[in-house]
DNA sequence: GTCTATAAAAGGATAGAC
DNA sequence: GTCTATCCTTTTATAGAC
């Protein structure tokens, strides 16, 4: 499957999963071309501006692929406190699969180190976590919610499922997860 | 203020600051003991196994502090709800101050880029966690709550916590943090 | 206990052949 | 477009004088 990708793909695939699970400083250049089994020229053939552009690349690679599961796992519910509370119970699956290098999702680490080192990158993470918000939004308003309240409750939802997976992540276990779906009904109940 | 402070002291807090700031691959030994003012055989003497320990004694070091920070801001107000809410009202602000490089108030980088490196470190940073989540259950059952709830409410507290300092370093900007603590009636409301 | 010089390895980036 | 060899910097860590 990897072999059928171009080397550009298998350069920015390769460089995703490396940059989510290990972050953007602890993943090298070498690292990356030799788990893609692709030449160094390669890359800055096709990321000329390096390290930094690659990340860029990939902070948007990965925004846009859990944007599509985010909007493939609320549609499946019409009723959005039960979609949400779903939502976040298949991360908690995801998360105990982990090992499945395919299931991104969270660019938290990456997202904390750009702050303080690339205006563009944090920039770019800002606007991933901004269109997964407005997902959250756009369920909540079709279902029936003031714009007001739904802009509100989609931020407090960003934020909790935010420090959900950094909770798992550091715990190696998904029961905040778990937990934090099963709050869902209390928060949203507050209309 | 600095000059009164030993030479194991300087090392000590110089690295937490960085560590916190920048994370722990971005921060190097060299930078450390150029901006603490050490000569980098003191770094050495003091801590043997070099990066990896020195990052422990930080992770301790900044646990301590912010468990202190907690305990006095929880103190100040007989109903919990209110003293969590204005504790978290303290963090935003001190958000804004952060220039003070006395401030620190998240291990949140550093404990994420200790996952994929060090089972000793993630350990480290979990039970600081562990200990911050203590002293909100204390808090919750001092004002009269089910054990069972303080628990379940002081880990929701948690991960919200962490939650709104990620988002709010990422878009550099307190706002959700500010959202946070007038959510926090609502969310204690349910008992 | 304090300090400096230096080793040894890894990092990002570039040049230039093909 | 592909590939390799190499440069320069920075990293962690150590040796050994004082």
């Amino acid at each position: 499957m990897e072999s059928k990708m171009n080397t550009r793909e298998k350069i920015l695939t390769t460089a995703a999963i490396l940059f989510q699970k290990n972050g953007y400083h602890a993943t090298g250049l070498n690292e990356i071309i030799k788990e893609s089994a692709t030449p160094k020229g390669s890359l800055y053939y096709y990321f000329p501006n390096g390290k930094e552009e690659l990340a860029a690349a990939t902070i948007k690679l990965m925004g846009d692929k859990i944007q599509h599961d985010i909007k493939e796992e609320l549609a499946q519910n019409s009723d959005p406190v039960q979609a949400i509370k779903e939502f976040i119970l298949d991360l908690a699956w995801k998360f105990n699969e982990k090992e499945d290098q395919e299931n991104c999702f969270s660019i938290g680490l990456l997202a904390l180190e750009t702050v303080s080192i690339s205006d563009s990158l944090r920039k770019a993470c800002t606007e991933v976590y901004d269109m997964w918000t407005d997902t959250y939004y756009q369920k909540l308003v079709s279902s029936g919610l003031s714009s007001e309240k739904a802009k509100e409750l989609s931020l407090i939802l960003q934020l909790m499922i935010e420090g959900a997976i950094t909770i798992s992540l550091i715990r190696n276990d998904n029961t905040m997860l778990v937990a934090t779906a099963e709050k869902i009904p209390v928060l949203l109940k507050d209309k």
